[in-house]
DNA sequence: TCCGAGATTCACT
DNA sequence: GTGAATCTCGGAG
């Protein structure tokens, strides 16, 4: 079942904890891919490491003062893009860092994104700018809107449900690098329904 | 297996 | 001009 916008009516930092074990997927030109989201972090605009701070609205962060449910991607060390999910309220500037995903389906397309040849999959998503070239995602999905009746990437709950949620501190950071919003989690049951 | 250096584009100051 | 929410690869252990 398909993530509607009342997931996103909790404050950043649930929803982060929430993100966990749910799906995202991607319809590409190429075929479906899908994945858990297995590791989220959190960004408020009171936070001093992230984009947002203090309410500082440039052509960059334009995205993340919208509604939630759109996509914010970036471009960061000259190389790498990485993806987060806007959760704040209206003129709350606020995101999910997605981390890390664990791929359930279109893993042929993922690896030919990535170039990838070795035969495990180990160490093919870990990582905010892995996940983005897995799905091909660049500055092109800047602002779309995972909540639209027909996109081309959304969310979903395929009743994936961790079994323990870890916690801790942010990675890459040079800012407010006390605050445990990172959260990610190793094992997953299936609920049956 | 683990650690350290290099890569390289964009937006803001 | 500078620094950034990172990854990959090479060399050492």
């Amino acid at each position: 079942m398909k993530i509607t916008k009342e997931f996103f009516n909790d404050t950043t930092l649930n929803i982060s904890k929430k993100l966990i074990g749910k799906i995202i997927t991607f319809e590409s030109s190429e075929g479906v891919i899908k994945g858990i989201i297995n590791e989220t972090e959190a960004y408020t605009q009171d936070d001093e490491s992230s984009h947002s701070f203090g309410g500082k609205r440039t052509k960059k962060n334009e995205v993340m003062f919208w509604d939630a449910g759109y996509l914010y991607v970036y471009f960061t060390y000259g190389m790498y893009y990485c993806a987060n999910i806007v959760t704040g309220q209206k003129d709350r500037a606020e995101a999910v860092l997605i981390r890390s995903i664990i791929p359930i389906e279109g893993e042929d397309i993922i690896k030919k994104n990535r170039n990838w040849t070795k035969k495990t999959l180990k160490g093919l998503c870990d990582g905010p700018a892995k996940f983005c070239i897995s799905y091909g995602i660049d500055k092109n999905f800047n602002g779309l809107n995972l909540l639209d009746k027909n996109p081309k990437i959304y969310l979903e709950d395929l009743n994936y449900i961790p079994k323990k949620i870890h916690n801790s501190t942010r990675i890459g950071i040079s800012k407010a690098q006390d605050l445990e919003w990172r959260y990610y989690a190793l094992e997953f049951d299936k609920k049956e329904k």
